[in-house]
Order: structure tokens, then sequence, then C-alpha cells
DNA sequence: TATGAATGAGACTTCATTCAT
DNA sequence: AATGAATGAAGTCTCATTCAT
């Protein structure tokens, strides 16, 4: 009765959110309705972010969401419009996070008039993604696994918002090198590099692959690209 | 849009290739009939690959494959015994001569009783991916793209590509590491690093999101991680 | 034209009916949608015993029957798992009768302390089965019709309730035997001839093909069975 | 490119044997290019007949055929029209004898004017009837199991030989209780019990499924038919 | 609102038949 | 003549989406 195909960008002008918001809703906000309807909503994302783990996104029904949520098939379209619309709210939050962290902290590196300034941004951006793994783990791991899709369908998102965290962690490195933070090296390549070890090993941690600890990772991994990556004042001597 | 009646791992006992030979064919092997049977081959691969480097593996359907390789839907059937088998197919070439690099690496690093001889084997293995990237381009992007999914349906090949490479890679390291050419580093941390930003780098080139000029990025790269993760008393005075 | 994967017996766990019943479903028993999923049962049943009589099971489509029966294609699903399925469910009101008549008949004869005891076993089974052919006339046809065919694919259970009848058969006659009510014969051979004879006749009667008159029919089978066809002055003498 | 759906009674223009004769066809009869023609006609009859009865008719696939029989797929159709031409090659000799056997029957039946010379014919019936069991058997197997199909597809063939059996049979029951060797008994019902019969029987023999000794059966038969099953006690008084 | 039944497009796969080799 | 590759119609089954209850 209606095509199944979506085509990528359709959503360009849709709210971040991506959930359904009825025009007229009864009840206010916080009443019984508005809480029943939060309840479904976590229950269905929740339902989804589990099989989309499983499976992948494209592999999953809505029949499964649903059944597995313990609501009717139906029930579904009263939350999201179609399965993109439900990824897209799953991302949602981790997304406006992602992005504000990187926003701020190219703000403030834009502002800063040390090079003590300029490097407390990295602390600011790296606590702030920590929250955001901490506190949206399983969604992190759906974005790693499905973040090199074409955007297409449902699975778009993800690839949408890997494009734009690339685009702004190269700003942020620009802005990083001009403050004598890192050694004379191209932005998109040390950038690159920072992103895709950190999600190769971060994917390794969340996916349960990672055999050692994973606590102590974030140091190390500093170590090893800073020591690299670190302009030649900067680093300390071995030893 | 979804793949039916999949099971990961159906195909332990299927050749390497996952291409599906008759038993006995007339027409010797060179004469017209095994010229076309290549060309046919060649064509339904192609067709797919451009196809799933475009939609994702999961979103092309077999009649968009046959179509775009000119041939009747039936006649896939004859060359592979669904898509997942042509997926392998396309990635056997490449996987064998990864794991065939990886695995002489370190047949090599095992028999090696200079340090020289062990670096000798990481430019070996450098100069095989390479190898392996320049020839077949595509299919390394078409895995850089689907690997990170879960194991299931058509895309499971590229994820157990990727498990077994990730394995190769640690135990690569850890030899490499005892004969004094890396930091004492955990092997799996520097591993994946080391995998995750050539991979993410890779990507891009692959993709043509890369601004920069790709045949400086092995050497950029090198450098980056090298003069975090070298040993100290390898370690090159900056300047 | 030909059953794709079917293989025989893989019904063995599932009920009786062979219908497919959501475990929950709305709607008090009785209500519209009860109704409603009644009404559509009996469509597709009534549809496919008419084309699966006039065409044989194996070449009737699903398409066929929703389409005979005003249905969608994908509807035919919500209430028969496949075309094996509602062969079952058509079967399942008359096999339950058939074997119980049996049962019941093999009971009585157990127990039967005397001739005419015995003797009312057969009356009642004649009309046990007079019943079922009288109500279920098509089903019974149909029966008839496909229970030689080996036990595979969607005409399977028309052959296992052939089995099943002989070898029940078999045993009310081995009882009846030892009540005196028969000749001294090999209990297979007369019980084959007896369900031989009598099917064959009924097959003609519901078929159309039959001239004479059906209501005398089993008066006179029950005369020819138990009294012979030879003519009387041929008659040898008893020994 | 074709159409697969045969309709019904699209034969009954061509031959009886259903086997294909090229038009022109080099070799002389008895020459070395009839003889292999005649040796790949027979491997595939044989290689269908053994799977019509382990499948059916119609499960079975033309590519099913050749592959048993070890010839090429394309092959078939130089030696068959397609399936239903098979069937009816397959058919032909046995349907020949037993409509001759039936045909010289009633012809004597016709001619006798003593009740001996009616009785021969009943002989004679027998032993050419013995005779198609004795050196077609499987061929008998397969028309027991597929008779009471509707007479459309492949299996046509063996209804319509069933109808015309049906058909002759009643006949010679007619005459022969023309010449007093049955009771007065309405001639369709009595010839359809003694098919019934006789055919319920075969079909276990031939099946395997029959317990007893299958030499002893058509004595039994005659026994039986002709004499009844009352127990001797029970008889009543002929009127 | 919630439910799950209905719809029909469309994906996968098979197979009779034709045809180049 | 024999082979088996090619074709595409047709069949099975799934699933996103709509809608009556």
């Amino acid at each position: 009765m209606m095509d199944k195909g979506d085509s990528a960008g359709r959503r360009s002008t849709s709210s971040t959110s991506g959930a359904k918001r009825p025009s007229e809703r009864p009840g206010q906000p916080g009443g019984r309705r508005d809480t029943n309807r939060r309840e479904r909503t976590k229950a269905l994302s929740d339902a989804a972010l589990a099989l989309f783990l499983e499976r992948g996104i494209e592999a999953v029904t809505i029949e499964d969401i649903t059944s597995k949520a313990g609501v009717a098939k139906g029930s579904f379209y009263r939350y999201f419009d179609d399965k993109q619309a439900l990824v897209e709210a799953l991302f949602a939050p981790v997304a406006t996070q992602v992005i504000a962290a990187f926003d701020e902290s190219i703000a403030k590196l834009k502002a800063a008039r040390s090079r003590a300034a300029a490097f407390a941004s990295y602390e600011a951006i790296g606590e702030a993604l920590g929250a955001v793994i901490l506190h949206h783990g399983d969604v992190v791991l759906l974005y790693l696994q499905e973040c090199r899709a074409p955007a297409e369908g449902a699975r778009a998102p993800a690839r949408l918002l890997a494009d734009v965290v690339a685009e702004k962690a190269i700003e942020h490195t620009r802005l990083a090198r001009e403050h004598g933070l890192l050694r004379a090296f191209p932005a998109e390549v040390s950038t690159l590099t920072v992103i895709g070890a950190a999600e190769r090993i971060l994917f390794s941690v969340l996916n349960g692959d990672f055999k050692g600890e994973p606590l102590e990772v974030p140091g190390q991994l500093i170590t090893l690209i800073f020591d690299g990556l670190r302009a030649p004042d900067l680093r300390k001597p071995e030893g």
C-alpha cells in the first residue's frame, strides 16, 4: 500500500528527535497520558536497540520490535513514523551531546589565549565524550556498528552523524594545532587516526571482545597517541 | 530489505571461494563455455560490488544485481547459491591474501634472530597489504563498510574476516614486541589503535572523502604511530 | 506446481487442527473479531477444498485459494502456516471422527460378551462413518482422491490418515472374527477388500460418476460382501 | 519464456505411446542409433518411474529425472515432449494390454454360448491382468497411486485409464451376468466392488505394506468375493 | 488509544523450456 | 546428438503500513 524504500535525506526537515508528536495530544505534560507515552516509547526504543545490536538495523522488523516490547504492531506507528525515525530518536541524545561537546570545545579553543586554556578544551571534550559513552554505551555501540554504512534507509542517521563528527573533529584539530598543542601534521590524517583508534578500541570494549582492562584504555590511548602527536617541546623525556 | 533464512556460520563447509562449480562441465577449460562462465561471474560480481558500495549489502536485491549485470534473474543462482555466497566470493581473494600476509609475517617474526630481520617482516606485511588495497580497493572499501556488522546474514563474511584479522594482528604485535621493535605496551590496545587508525583513514581515502594526498598517508601514518609506539632506543632525536 | 521445502512428518508436534491460533487475541470469543476470524478461515478452507477437488492439491497455488476466497494473498499466512497446514485443518474433523469411530467400535468389540453385542459395534461404526460422509462429503472425496499419494508435501495428511485407518480397521476385523462374526479368513485381506470396495464405490458416488441409486449402495454392499457374488447354482457347498 | 501450465486433454490427438519420434531419424531401426535411442528412453523412464513412486508425479522435476538417469537436462526433450508425455509412455504398454484384455474378454463373452465358455473368459482376463502385474508391477503401482487424481496435468493419463477400465469392466460384468455367471446384482456396484477390493490389496502388496502371503491373495480374493464374508452359522438360507 | 487483522508490493528461489556450443 | 547455460514466469512467503474494532 505504501512504498517500502526510503530515500536518504528525506528527513532533512524533521526535528532532531525523530519522535512522533501528535499535533494535539490530550493530557498535560507530566500527566498520566504523558507518562504512558514515555513508557511506551522507552519500551520500544529499548527493544529496538537490543535487537539492532544483535542483528543489525536492517535485519530487524517492526514486528520484532513491537513483539519484544510487548506492544501491538500497529502501536509502533503511534510513536514513530518508521524504523528510521526510531533510529533517529535513539541517536538523538548522543548526537546532540557529542555535537555540543565539539562545538563547545571548538568555541573554547577559539577563545583560548594560552596553551593551558587550549589544553583544557581537550579535557572538557574528553570528559563529555566519556559521559556519553558511560550513559549511552549501547547507542554508541550501535553507532560504531553502523556508522560506515551508506547513508541510505534506516541506517542513515548513523552515517550522517559520523560525517558530522569527522568534520568537527578535524576543525577541532586544526585549531588545536594553531595553539601549538600538536605537532605540525595534516589535521585530517591525525584526526582520523585518533578517531579511528579510539572508535576501534571502544568497539571492542563495548562489544565484550576486549580482553584487557577497559578503565586503563583511555590513559594508554592518550600516551600512545600523544607521544606521537605531541609537539616537540611538550615531549617528556623517556624513563 | 532483510535476508530471510540465513543463519550465521552455515557455510563452514563450503570452499573458500564461495563460487558454485558444477562438478563436471562440458567444454575444456579455456574454451568458449569456460570463458562465458568467467565473464558472467565477473559481470555479476562487479555489478554486485558497485551496488553494495552504493547502498549496503542488505539493501541490494538479487534482481538489482542481475539487472545491472544484464542477465536473467534465474541465472544468478547458477553462479552463486545466494547473496551471501556472492559476498564470500567477493571477499575470498582479499581474505586469502590478507590472512596469508599475516601468517607469513608472523612466521618470519618467529624465525627472526635480529631486530633488522624482525623489522623486515613489517615491511613485508605492509607491502602485501598495500598490494591488496591497490588491486582490490573496492572490496576493501566494502569490507570497511560492513566489517562491524553482526555476523548475520549476507554481511557475515565481512565481520568474520575482521575478527580473524584482529586476532592475527594482535599476535603479530606480541611477537614484534618480543623482538624489541615496540614499546612495552599491551598488544591488544596498540594493535587495535593501529588497525583502527589505518582503517579509518583508508575508508576516507577509498571513499573519496579524503581531502589530502593519499600517497603521503602511509608515511605519515607510520611516523605518527611509530613515534608513539617505537621502543625508546629506536627513537630518533627530533629535528 | 511443486511444493518446495516440505519434508514429510515435519508436523508431528502440531496440534490436531492445523489451524493457526494467535495465543492472545483481542475481542472476546463470539465478538466481531472472532466472527471475522471464523469467516475468513471458512472462506479459505472452502475455496481451497473446491480447488483441490478440481485440480488436485499439488496443482493449486496459495494465490488461487486467496483469490477465490476473496482475500489478499498475505492474509493466507495469518490463518495457516502453509498449504499443508490447511490440508491438515481440512482433514482434522474427519480424521478425528473416523479414528474415534474405530476406537470406540474396537473398545465395544473387546467388551462384547455376545455375538449380538459384537454385531452392534458394526452398526455403530457404520452409522458413525455414514454421518461423516454425509456431513463432510467433499473432504471425504478429497481424501479418496489423494490418499494413495506418497506421504510427501501437502498431500501427506491424506496418506497418513489412510494408513491409520487401514491399521485400525484390520484390528477391528481381527476382533470381529474372534467373536465369530466373520469367516475364518486372513483379517488383512478381508479388511482391505471391504475398505477397497467401499472406498471405490464411495468415490464414484461422491464424484458424480455413479449411475445407480446411492441410497441403496450400503445395503447392496453389505449383502455382496457378506454373501458373495457367486450365482446360486454355482455355489459350492460349504466344507 | 514458455508457459508451464498444461491444460488437460491437450493430448487427445497424440499417439498412444507418448514417445517422441523425430520425423526424420537417421539410422535404420535396430541400428546403432536406434539402440542408443532405446537405451536413453529406458534410462529416463526408469529413473522417472522410481522417482514418481517415491514422491508422486507432480513433485518430480525434469531435472530430477535427467540427473538420476545420468543425462543432460536438455536431452530430456529429445525423447519426450514433457513430463506428461513421459507418463503416457510409461502407461502405454500397460494401458494397451489391460484394454486389450478387457476387449478380448468382452468379445469372448459376447460370443460365448455356454456357461463354461463364459467362465473361460474370466480365466483369460485374470491371466492377462496377472501377467501385466507381474511384468509391470511398478507401473501398476504408479497407476494405483495416481489414478484418483483429477485428470489434469501430468497425472491425467492415470485417471483417464482408470475411467476407461471402470467402464469396460462394468460392461464385462453386465455380460457375465447375462450368462448367469453372477447373481442378479447391479453391475456397477459389483464391478466397483471387485475393482476396489482388488486394487486396494494390490496396492498394499506392491507397496510392501502387505503382511500376508501375496501368492495366496488371488485365490482368497476370489473365494471372498464369490462366497462372501459371512460366518457359516450366520448364513441366511438363499431365498 | 491499543490492538492485531488486512493488504499487496516485492524479495527469494525454482523450474520448464530453449538454445548456443 | 548431447550438454548444460540462459531465460523469465510463477510460486512461496514476508513485512511495512493502514484500518476496523
